[in-house]
DNA sequence: TTGGATT
């Protein structure tokens, strides 16, 4: 209990709150105190908090070093959720160095697999221009090693790995020196110059994120979830604005609900941002009516009305959805809309494989007429300037795609699977420094039995002289040894 | 030949 002694300095548990250097941290107007800090005193970085301790459950841990002047939980902007760090400075900044000596990686909270983290945060060193992000680390990669890379450049204050919340590494990691300088030292050096065991492209090492860069990519993930309602369901028209507005408050009460959070006002905030963003995302999918003969028909989730009249029954960016049957003729080129080929002006022979491929998989289509929707882009004056999240489904969704052909991208991906479900994500892998198709992807469904079929109609499917392998990725904790 | 990652 706090007491106030005859002089009016504050007491707590018998500690005198002047600190060393004789400076008083209360000012005392009756029995309310309000407290001060030093000059110099710290904010700590507190990380690894179980989510269920609010500032309330922390403070005693933390009192014990010494008097409180703020303690926040940090939540999420949007949702409100506890983000399982906090932000905490003492009076004193005697108290903050305390407290880092005797806590830091020092104990574990309970519910938690790593220790907890207090140190300076990031914004008391204005730490971000000589802090580093580090990609394309092999996986087994310890901080040992990345420290042991980047010594020869500086003095490292800082190196964290990046992992989930299995402690698996991310491939990553973030590496803070004590000045600019070095850090720059080291982009020069080991940017792009090898690569790690077990990585599939050359070391990336450049500054880390900024504040406001980090702000920006949350939004683009947020816009990215948007996904999560197929591109079967989407759709823009007449109507567009206001269906896009729906669908991301919906959206942003599910995330919140599923957040654990139920349905709170952060939603309406997460809402209100989710409208500002809907100003500037048109990665307007829009699914269209199967063929010009059955009109009538339209595809299970689409609402005939809400289909926009501008949208046509053409591929804008692979193949026509039409199956080759307007005239009884054979297949004939591709109609592109964006005037952009994926591959070379060639003229469409039989013998190109690729053409073959293409046919083939529009042959395919024929065969899933109920499954099967062209994608359109509704507003082709305006880039797509949010790009397609890279997103796994839940178990049993994904898949491994192996085989494919260099010229084929997400796109091309995206719509040979589209026959089978909602393909929530389909990402081909690109060698970062050739640009080049690595010939294998991911595809993601949002249910296992789209999977399946997938793989049952596909796995083995000829392409040119290759043969695509299809099957379930490996989880990712598949090949760990033991 | 198994997701290009930002506490």
């Amino acid at each position: 209990m706090a007491t106030v002694t005859a002089n009016g300095v504050q007491q707590e548990n018998g500690f005198s709150t002047t600190n060393s250097a004789g400076r008083m941290n209360g000012l005392t107007l009756g029995q309310n105190t309000i407290p001060m800090k030093d000059h110099d005193a710290i904010k700590l970085f507190i990380g690894q908090i179980p989510r269920n301790l609010e500032e309330k459950d922390l403070k005693p841990l933390f009192e014990e070093f010494g008097k409180i002047y703020e303690l926040t939980v940090l939540k999420d902007r949007f949702t409100g959720m506890h983000k399982g760090c906090a932000f905490l400075t003492y009076c004193a900044r005697e108290s903050a160095l305390k407290a880092q000596s005797a806590l830091h990686e020092q104990k574990t909270l309970p519910g938690m697999n790593r220790p907890i983290q207090v140190k300076p945060a990031d914004s008391e060193g204005r730490g971000e221009d000589r802090k580093l992000f580090v990609g394309m680390l092999g996986k087994q990669q310890s901080e040992e090693d990345v420290q042991r890379l980047f010594e020869s450049f500086g003095q490292i204050e800082e190196c964290t790995i990046l992992r989930g919340p299995d402690g698996a590494s991310k491939g990553c990691a973030f590496v803070k020196f004590s000045s600019h300088a070095e850090a720059q030292a080291a982009i020069n050096t080991l940017h792009g110059g090898q690569t790690m065991p077990g990585a599939s492209s050359s070391l990336v090492v450049k500054f880390a994120d900024t504040d406001k860069e980090r702000t920006l990519r949350r939004m683009h993930q947020m816009a990215g979830q948007l996904g999560i309602f197929s591109p079967m369901t989407i759709q823009f028209g007449a109507y567009g604005a206001y269906t896009h507005t729906q669908m991301m408050q919906q959206q942003a009460t599910l995330m919140a609900a599923a957040q654990g959070s139920y349905l709170n006002p952060m939603a309406a905030i997460a809402a209100a941002q989710m409208q500002q963003m809907a100003a500037f995302n048109v990665n307007g999918l829009v699914a269209t009516p199967m063929t010009p003969s059955s009109g009538t028909s339209t595809p299970p989730g689409i609402s005939a009305t809400a289909v926009p009249s501008i949208a046509t029954p053409i591929g804008v960016n692979g193949f026509s959805a039409i199956p080759p049957q307007t005239n009884g003729q054979p297949a004939s080129e591709p109609i592109y809309t964006n005037g952009i080929h994926p591959y070379p002006a060639q003229s469409p022979t039989v013998a190109d494989p690729l053409q073959q491929a293409y046919a083939g998989v529009q042959h395919y289509a024929a065969a899933y007429p109920a499954a099967y929707a062209p994608i359109s882009q509704v507003f082709p004056q305006q880039p797509a300037i949010i790009p397609q999240q890279q997103r796994e489904g839940p178990e049993g969704c994904n898949l491994f795609i192996y085989h494919l052909p260099q010229e084929f991208g997400d796109t091309e991906l995206m719509q040979m699977f589209l026959p089978f479900g909602n393909v929530i994500s389909a990402k081909v892998f690109v060698d970062r420094a050739t640009n080049q198709s690595k010939c294998f992807g991911f595809v993601s469904f949002d249910n296992p039995s789209s999977a399946q079929a997938a793989i049952q109609a596909m796995n083995g499917f000829q392409i040119g002289m290759k043969r695509l392998k299809v099957q379930l990725k490996r989880p990712k904790d598949a090949n760990r040894p033991y």
